[in-house]
RNA sequence: GCCGGGGUAGCUCAGCUAGGUAGAGCGCCGGGCUGUUAACCCGGUGGUCGGGGGUUCGAGUCCCCUCCCCGGCGCCA
């Protein structure tokens, strides 16, 4: 453009003194009479711009008397600093100009959760969570380059599928010309297929879950960071997965300070997490613990929320729980040679109460093996049919991980709600907007 | 699916346990104000009490049915 827009963080930069032109939202609004004080907001933050007879032309004053709360602005005028404006910076206006005017803007604070989420097209522009939106980015830049450096390829598997991976989880029913599809719950089969070339592959895409979940934890459609890699086995996969938390964490701590601290997100809790590795207790352990805890739990029970919570009590960093006995876990996971009960699968639980965040295996490579898991469980072999081949033609060991972006970011930045971690969540529900 | 809480003004809620035909704060509108930080001050506007049925002289309030939302559990990432 050519005489320029200034972004509220450039302007900031800039010598008192300077002309410049800025434009973005009203995002507060106050008129004191001959005076009037609009806190622009832009993507990059919120500028107070000042309108006053002593330097502002009577028009633009009473153009900015008019500029309701959310109406989109632009305005030039001349830079200043001053203790009083937020941020110690603020525009002297010269001009305005109203491009989008805004009546009666339906958010205006104070509003309840449920009203604030049949608005979530307009509350998603509070500065937490944009703050939020920028934080995702950056884990999102992440993960990438953190794969990238590991030889990982990136890979785009379907989000119709015919079958679930797991037989017992909800799927959503799609028509797919006449035949029955389902939306994708993870994209693991695909991962594992594409391991018998590129060896390497993981995938950041949506998953897809029916299950009728109720809590602060789940949505109905979460992004789900998946790996799958050849030759590796469960050691190998939990120290990529610790790796690649600590590398995350490490980044956002890098980049995204400003915005944690909008999130009133405190960074210490999140420094042990940086150094690997991560301890790691078997599901044994896990057991005995809870019962020092004076838990009614035994060995063969699952650790529902209570216990995972509890568990984390004793972490100041994400830790793994390894070793599930085979009937807790799903029926692809390849059993402990050395005690064929448990299977070789982990969780990374997160700390500060938040829980499971990363589930993975070393898979069953074996044909005949894998075919007595899904029997056993009394699934179709015949539903599995391209799964089982993969066993059939080549087969060799290999082991992948899911991570939960929605729950990861829920640690990472504090907050008590997957549903605040991304922009339209869909839950309880919930469809519109 | 289960347990708990809740639907009263645009928003957040009080009123319900002792039935008598609706209230506050905020917002909004109008006015005032030359440094506000969710500005402040004065005045005004505002509701078929989620829906349906019942008891009653009379129901926001009691009873039954139903819809919706929130918090938690299970399931999982």
């Amino acid at each position: 453009m050519a005489a320029g827009y200034v972004s509220t963080r450039m302007v900031k930069e800039l010598e008192p003194g300077s002309r410049v032109k800025v434009r973005g939202w009203v995002y507060r609004h106050r008129d004191l009479g001959r005076k009037v004080f609009i806190v622009l907001r832009d993507a990059d933050g919120i500028l107070q711009l000042v309108a006053d007879e002593a330097y502002t032309p009577q028009k633009y004053v009473e153009e900015a008397r008019n500029a309701s709360i959310e109406s989109s602005i632009i305005a030039e005028g001349v830079t200043a600093r001053d203790p009083r404006a937020p941020g110690g910076v603020e525009l002297r206006l010269e001009r305005l100009e109203i491009v989008g005017p805004s009546v009666d803007f339906p958010i205006k604070g104070g509003e309840g959760i449920d009203y604030l989420l049949e608005n979530r097209h307009l509350w998603i522009r509070s500065r937490k969570l944009t703050a939020m939106w920028r934080i995702r980015q950056t884990a999102f830049k992440a993960f990438r380059e953190f794969f990238e450096s590991r030889g990982f390829w990136e890979v785009s598997p379907p989000m119709l599928t015919q079958a679930a991976v797991e037989g017992g989880a909800t799927l959503f029913k799609v028509d797919f010309f006449g035949k029955p599809a389902y939306l994708t719950q993870s994209s693991q089969f695909y991962l594992e297929a594409l391991i018998f070339s590129l060896e390497r592959v993981w995938t950041l895409a949506p998953s897809f879950r029916a299950e009728r979940s109720r809590t602060r934890r789940h949505l109905y459609e979460y992004w789900h960071l998946e790996a799958e890699e050849a030759w590796v086995g469960m050691e190998g996969e939990m120290k990529l997965v610790e790796e690649l938390v600590a590398y995350t964490t490490k980044r956002i701590l890098e980049e995204r300070l400003e915005e944690l601290s909008l999130l009133k997100r405190k960074t210490e809790p999140l420094e042990p997490a940086l150094k690997t590795p991560y301890p790691r207790i078997r599901y044994e352990e896990a057991i005995r613990r809870l019962q020092g805890k004076g838990v009614k739990i035994e060995y063969g029970d699952d650790l529902g929320a209570d216990e995972e919570r509890l568990l984390t009590e004793d972490f100041d960093t994400p830790f793994f729980i390894t070793h599930f006995p085979m009937e807790l876990k799903s029926f692809y996971m390849k059993p402990d040679p050395h005690n064929p009960r448990e299977a070789l699968a982990f969780d990374l639980l997160a700390p500060e109460g938040v829980g499971e965040i990363v589930g993975g295996s070393e898979r069953q490579d074996d044909y005949q093996a894998l075919y007595k898991q899904i029997e056993s469980r009394g699934y179709n072999p015949e539903d599995y049919q391209w799964y089982l081949d993969l066993r059939k033609y080549g087969s060799v060991p290999h082991s992948g991980f899911g991570l939960g972006v929605e729950r990861y970011l829920m640690w990472v930045t504090g907050v008590n709600h997957v549903r605040d971690t991304v922009p339209f969540p869909r839950f309880r529900d919930r469809i519109y907007p």
